[in-house]
DNA sequence: GCCAACGTTGGC
DNA sequence: GCCAACGTTGGC
């Protein structure tokens, strides 16, 4: 069982867009990162834990608790040539990027990022980590039940 | 819009 | 394999 951190962009796919999809689950498409894709290819298993974070905000930070929900597959969006995530290098018989189902659980209050920030027992969560740019970080067991302590209080 | 940080690319 | 140039991320 691990845990992880996932950034979304919410204009692209809000924490509200992934409840509304069927099963509240979405494709975690768009990752073209080696090394967030490694993350969701070889260390990523149904159920591990996921906080759904926003980015690239007006107030970015934790808005939902998630699961893994499927094994790895390969993003669709690579090859398909209307996307922005289109790799015209990945072939089909040996794709490039790989992806996971995210099933979004409940919506939490959003614990933003200066919230996070202050919290001397998550100064070592790597998404406050100085120049980090990493989409999909994982998360230290300690930090995340920390974190799942301060939305059950803090709301 | 700015810019620090960092990943990727490509010439050599 | 080095490294400068370039592109992207993402907070502010």
């Amino acid at each position: 069982m691990h845990y992880w951190l996932m950034k979304s962009e919410p204009a692209e796919v809000s924490v509200d867009d992934a409840l509304a999809a069927p099963e509240s689950t979405v494709p975690w498409t768009g990752v073209r990162n080696y090394q967030a894709r490694n993350f969701m290819r070889d260390q990523m298993r149904i159920d591990d834990g996921v906080l759904f974070y926003h980015s690239s905000c007006a107030e970015p930070g934790i808005v939902g608790i998630a699961r893994v929900a499927s094994t790895p597959y390969p993003d669709p969006t690579q090859f398909d040539p209307g996307s922005p995530y289109h790799d015209p290098a990945s072939k089909a018989e040996a794709p490039r990027w790989m992806l996971v189902d995210v099933q979004v659980l409940r919506k939490t209050r959003n614990l933003t990022l200066p919230e996070l920030r202050a919290d001397p027992d998550l100064q070592d969560l790597l998404v406050l980590k100085k120049g980090n740019r990493l989409s999909i970080t994982p998360v230290e067991p300690v930090h995340w039940r920390r974190i799942l302590k301060k939305l059950d209080a803090g709301s």
